[in-house]
This record gives C-alpha cells, sequence and structure tokens, in this order.
DNA sequence: TCAAAACATATTGTTGACAATCTACAATCG
DNA sequence: CGATTGTAGATTGTCAACAATATGTTTTGA
C-alpha cells in the first residue's frame, strides 16, 4: 500500500445486511436442514423473538415461508411444529421429483453456465474429495447441495428455484438424520465429477442417462 | 319445519372464519390464479390494506407465502409483482412435476379414498359434464382443480399438499391466460371419468399408463 | 362425586406508529 | 452542460402494545 495507486482500485465490501426475517428465515432454516430441531420440535414465537433480539413480526414472516416452504406446520392460536415426512412421500414423490428439477437444470447448463461457474463447481468437488478423505459427512452433504443448488438457481427461475430449495431441503433434512445410505463416500465424489465433465461436453443425451442411473 | 323433531338435527353453521392472513392470502392467490392481476402487476401492501380493511401485518404474512409459492416475488425496499413464467419452464419443469404428485396420489387413492370422496368426486364430474356442454371454459378449470386437488389432498401430507398446491396453481393461471389448447372440452371430461372409475377399480397399473398418456 | 361453567395462563393473531430504504427529481459545483 | 450531492415522496421493514383463542385448572352446584 506504498504506492498511491493502489488507492484506485480500493473497494468498499459490498453491504451484505439482509432483512430480519430474511435472518431469522436462513437460522431457522439452517437448524433444521442440520438437524439440530427434530421433527415435532414446537417453535414459539416469543421465545425466538427473544433470543435472535428480533421482534415478533419478522419472525412471523419467516415462519409463514418455513410453512409455505412445507419444513412447518403452524396450528392456529396453538402451536407451530415442524414437519416429519413419510419414508414413502420422502422415496415416491421427493425424490423423483427432485430429479426432474436437475435434470431440466442440467440440460440448460450445458449452455447457461460460465467459466465462473465452472470454477466454482470445480472448487467444490475438490472440498467433496478432501470430504470424502477425512470420511465427514456432514460436509460432504452441505456439498452436495450447495453443488447442484448452484446448477439449479443459474438454469431455472427464481420462482422454480424457490420450490426446488424446499424439496431439496426437507431431502437434506432427512438424510442428515438417517444418515446416508451410499455404499461409500467416494461414489459420491466420483459421480458429480462425471457429472460436471457432461455439462461440459454438452452431451445432453448422455446427462439424462447419468441421472437416471444415479438416482441415490 | 313444523316437525318439532327437526330441530334435532338442526345445527350451526361450521365457523369458517380463518385468520386475515388466511383470507388475504386466498383473496390474492385467486386474483393471481383467475387471471385478474397479471404477471408483472404491482402488490402495494397500502393499498390492499386500505381495500381490505385490514392491516398490514397479515397482508405481509400473505404475502411472503405467495412469495415462496412461486406466485409472486418481492425485490427489497422496492416492490413485490405477479411473476411471469417462461414456457420452457412450463412444459418441462411444471408439467412433468405436476404429474408426478397425481401419479403417486392417485396409486395411493386406491386405498385412502371413502365413498364420501368418490361421492364428492363423481358430482364434480357431473358438474363437468355439465360446464363442457355449456362451453364454459372458466367453469371446467375450476372443476379440473377441485378434482385433483381432492385426491392429492386425501393422499398427501400438508408439507406435500402445499407443494402440489404451489405448482397446479401456476399452470392453473397459465392456462387460463393462454386459454385451453384442448380439442374439445368434452375430452376433458371423459378423461377424468376414466380416472375415476380406474382408482375405484383398484388397478394401479392402468392408473400409471391412463397417466402417462394423457399429459395435457 | 361429577359434570359444567368460570377462570388463569400461555400463545398466536392484529394493529397502528415509527424507522429504513429506494426512486426520481431538484440543487449545487466544477 | 455534466456529474455529483441533497431532498421529497412513496413504499417496505420493524416494533411494541393490545386482542383473540386454546388449554388446563379451579370453582360451582346438583
Amino acid at each position: 500500500m506504498t504506492n498511491p495507486n493502489d488507492f484506485e482500485n480500493f473497494q468498499f465490501k459490498k453491504n451484505d445486511t439482509v432483512s430480519l426475517r430474511q435472518f431469522v428465515y436462513q437460522e431457522i432454516r439452517e437448524a433444521i436442514i442440520k438437524g439440530h430441531l427434530e421433527p415435532g420440535a414446537r417453535l414459539r414465537e416469543v421465545e425466538i423473538s427473544k433470543q435472535m433480539n428480533v421482534s415478533r413480526g419478522p419472525i412471523r414472516e419467516a415462519i409463514r415461508i418455513l410453512e409455505q416452504e412445507g419444513l412447518v406446520i403452524s396450528h392456529p392460536y396453538r402451536e407451530t411444529v415442524v414437519v416429519d415426512l413419510s419414508e414413502e412421500e420422502v422415496i415416491h414423490l421427493l425424490v423423483p421429483t427432485r430429479r426432474n428439477f436437475e435434470l431440466f437444470a442440467a440440460q440448460k447448463a450445458v449452455s447457461v453456465l460460465t467459466g465462473e461457474d465452472f470454477a466454482y463447481l470445480d472448487s467444490i468437488i475438490l472440498n467433496m474429495q478432501e470430504a470424502s478423505n477425512h470420511d465427514d459427512l456432514d460436509r460432504l452433504s452441505d456439498l452436495d447441495l450447495k453443488f447442484h443448488e448452484r446448477i439449479v438457481e443459474r438454469c431455472v427461475s427464481p420462482a422454480m428455484f424457490r420450490i426446488w430449495n424446499s424439496i431439496s431441503g426437507k431431502l437434506h433434512a432427512r438424510f442428515l438424520i438417517q444418515g446416508y445410505s451410499h455404499s461409500s463416500l467416494q461414489t459420491v465424489v466420483e459421480e458429480h465429477r462425471e457429472m460436471l465433465q457432461l455439462i461440459r461436453s454438452g452431451d445432453k443425451e448422455r446427462i439424462e442417462q447419468h441421472l437416471k442411473t444415479h438416482i441415490k
């Protein structure tokens, strides 16, 4: 910083402060998805209000989002609790639906992903490899989510992204609680590596095939 | 009502008064789905507040639900508008996803629907026939929605029902604006009649076939 | 004793006032 | 002029007080 010209390039940090309801929503959602709030756990507005030092307004708005997202259910004038999903619905509804989205997104990805996107996805795969080496299931699961999140977010409208998010969130919560049934973590890493390779190659046919065989 | 015994059977109407946010949510949603609010239309909280004579609190909560549902999009401190969906997403995402749900629901329906449900569905089909005879597209479309709504609601968890609702709502809005592309309204009625018949018969194989051929 | 009514408490639902932010436009300064 | 800075109005975000409702407990009365 001795050269005065360096000041030309100086930039202030972008203000990432979001609305309180966004903050509250993210906090509660993460707690549910990471299993800190288990199915059946009760959410009390005033309790959250005190803990987060936020009035009930934003908290109620966040709860409405979570409810529509299907992570939480409210009983009027009584209580709101974290939902529990049936095995059957997870397998026969959530999984196929999620695959629809990822198939659609992966095919679009061929023409919409930029170099920046690929760099990001590459770095995720590197991290996945490391997580796999350390048998770090939590981290691998988190990276898996981020990988698909990036692709879907870039290839789909905000409205559709919300739906994908609500589906993948529920699946994520489920698998973290139950534990992966994968034969090996290494397989997960490999599958993602192949997927990304296929998108780069632009072969939409093989993308479809790949997604249909690796049902997870 | 001359016979005193008739009073034995008297029942007061169930209090359907729901929360204000529910009311506001339903009103806005219907306006969007029925095309009274077109894509791009702006939703102003104070304006709605005055029109409905409700404070902004419940209105904001309703908007959060609609946003998560994907019917509306909010730009912080700026505005919230009715969303517009791309043709591509409707065809390649919404339609297949909706079919997933209805396939799952129809198969479960075989073992969960009661006589009361069938009576309700029968009556819908009767009304559909009438709407078809009168070329009443709006009404037919409405009945179509109610038909599937009943089946899905009975066969799926509340959390999943919300997702189905958000998908079918968007499709409904879309088709009402664009107009049906069906060759004939009568076909729609017939397809629903057959579907119901198949559920009654309990033949899950043919249910799957039927849904896969009638893609609409 | 026991069923029904009254009450107490906890919690969610609603409201109106105030704060923060965005946009567009006017004022300022080179 | 042209670009930047200030200002005004509209709109959304947040808050704290109050209202309504559900549930469990106590009281009442036959």
